[in-house]
DNA sequence: TAAATCCTGTCA
DNA sequence: TGACAGGATTTA
């Protein structure tokens, strides 16, 4: 998402704003965050974990974290609706940027430089694909947790930038049965389980995203990689390594998806 | 560390 | 109608 907005918005200038919905700003409050941004030029985008990251002037950040239903649409101004729009961003270049986000859990940040408030970006653990992402790092965070292996990767202050799908879809790479206590996972599990958050991760960034039911890339159109998945939703298999059954359990309140035959 | 909470849509 | 949902924080 992040790479197609950086191709085609980086440089539009940030013309008018409407929220729709006030709680869709996570900070500072909607009218300031649209009185902020307004006639600003989008200088820069990159990503951190599941914020998308605007790079404007003054070392000023705007920021979108997607929530769990949300969608960042590329539309021409006007353009037919989309049905569930929190907040429109419109630029120059007759376009506009639609958070379309059906549960409202989308939220929009703003945030200046030398700002007392910590974004909550700056919380989180390293980005799995970068080389911040070390076994010894990763070991040393695991250790001493008592919480099941799966909650932990759920944690984006361990490692930045998981989410249910592909928690699962690593553990299930990995051969780690989902409700290990994290802390019991031995050096070769968990560079195994590592390496395979970064496969994970880059297949499904290739395939543009896992389309399980609401994710759309900025034009609207879904990624392919649900077609790739190995257990998430696929129950009760069979498992493609071994014949064996998936399962689905509830861990951290989450649905869990994994091989009972070949993940220990 | 689990459950409740914020929300609304979809599906069995 | 109830269960469940790609997230994350707060409360018990």
């Amino acid at each position: 998402m992040v790479r197609d907005l950086r191709a085609r918005i980086t440089g539009r200038v940030i013309e008018d704003v409407e929220i729709y919905w006030d709680r869709t700003v996570g900070y500072p409050s909607p009218d300031r965050l649209v009185s902020e941004i307004q006639g600003r030029p989008i200088r820069g985008i990159t990503r951190r974990g599941k914020f998308a990251l605007f790079d404007m002037d003054e070392g000023a950040t705007f920021a979108v974290h997607r929530g769990m239903t949300g969608s960042l649409l590329l539309r021409n101004r006007g353009e037919a609706d989309d049905r569930f729009v929190r907040a429109r961003l419109g630029l120059d270049a007759d376009v506009e940027l639609r958070l379309d986000d059906a549960r409202k859990f989308g939220r929009l940040y703003w945030r200046k430089r030398g700002e007392t408030w910590v974004p909550p970006w700056e919380k989180l653990g390293p980005e799995p694909l970068s080389d911040e992402f070390q076994s010894e790092t990763f070991a040393h965070r695991l250790s001493k947790r008592k919480a099941a292996i799966k909650t932990v990767l759920l944690n984006q202050q361990i490692v930045a930038g998981l989410g249910n799908i592909y928690a699962d879809e690593s553990l299930f790479l990995a051969g780690i049965h989902p409700t290990r206590m994290a802390g019991t996972l031995l050096p070769a599990e968990i560079e195994r389980l590592r390496t395979s958050v970064q496969s994970v991760l880059s297949k499904a960034i290739g395939g543009r995203g896992t389309t399980f039911s609401t994710y759309r890339d900025i034009d609207g159109e879904p990624g392919s990689n649900q077609h790739a998945l190995m257990v998430f939703q696929r129950q009760p298999g069979p498992c493609d390594r071994c014949g064996g059954r998936i399962t689905r359990i509830v861990v951290g309140g989450r649905g869990t998806h994994f091989c009972i035959d070949c993940q220990r």
